[in-house]
DNA sequence: TCCGTTAATCGTATATTTACGATAAACAAT
DNA sequence: ATTGTTTATCGTAAATATACGATTAACGGA
């Protein structure tokens, strides 16, 4: 007798991937699922190196809470910083968000 | 006197986005950076069609919350249910992943 | 050395998210 | 009609995220 076959239409995508990829994958997803933090990767954009002050300037929100985001972006591989003087420029993780592009290509 | 010319070296992504399809885009990340979230949309993938128990059976927490992510990702885009009897069908809303998937490839 | 500037961190209040058990609603089968 | 099955929703507890003012640390310039 023949065994019961189940077909599985072809998804839309795979997301193919699990373990240390995938909780990667996951919080950086997490750190961008926020408002204020998607305005702060898109003005890092158009100002590369700024510092956290310029951002203050651009944001509704205290410098404590705008470098409480800087160091959840920079954790999750968004953003890097390099202390300059007394202040920090901050710029995006080119090579990171280039691992999240092709990712993302792979998987969706 | 010539003005002062800020050279802005291109960068990563562009980001090109705003208002509502930014906001849905933030809503849709968020809703998928969260470890139990993903892995029912990794369910999904290889049981399309499946019904809320089939997904209580495969993950280690209630019901109730299970009821309660799907429909966070129902709100978000990422799936679609349709109600067949007491049960409830699952599949992946591939419209809106698809509108998803080109809208990373023109930002990102 | 003594200020001024900048950003990180601390402590904390509030809001949101996540989880659960209990219950309700909707349907199928007997 | 009654019973069993399935899922959504309610109420709520606990955890996490977000925001702020105050303080600290590190550096540059006078």
């Amino acid at each position: 007798m023949d065994p019961i076959k189940t077909v599985i239409p072809p998804a839309c995508c795979t997301l193919n991937i699990s373990g240390v990829q995938q909780k990667r994958l996951i919080n950086m997803f997490k750190a961008l699922g926020n408002p204020i933090r998607f305005e702060i990767i898109k003005f890092l954009v158009t100002h590369p190196g700024c510092i956290c002050g310029d951002i203050v300037e651009h944001l509704p929100i205290a410098q404590a809470t705008v470098s409480q985001h800087l160091k959840v972006l920079k954790d999750t591989g968004w953003i890097s910083g390099i202390i300059e003087g007394t202040a920090t420029c901050y710029r995006l993780d080119e090579k990171n968000i280039a691992w999240f592009r092709s990712l993302i290509g792979e998987i969706f």
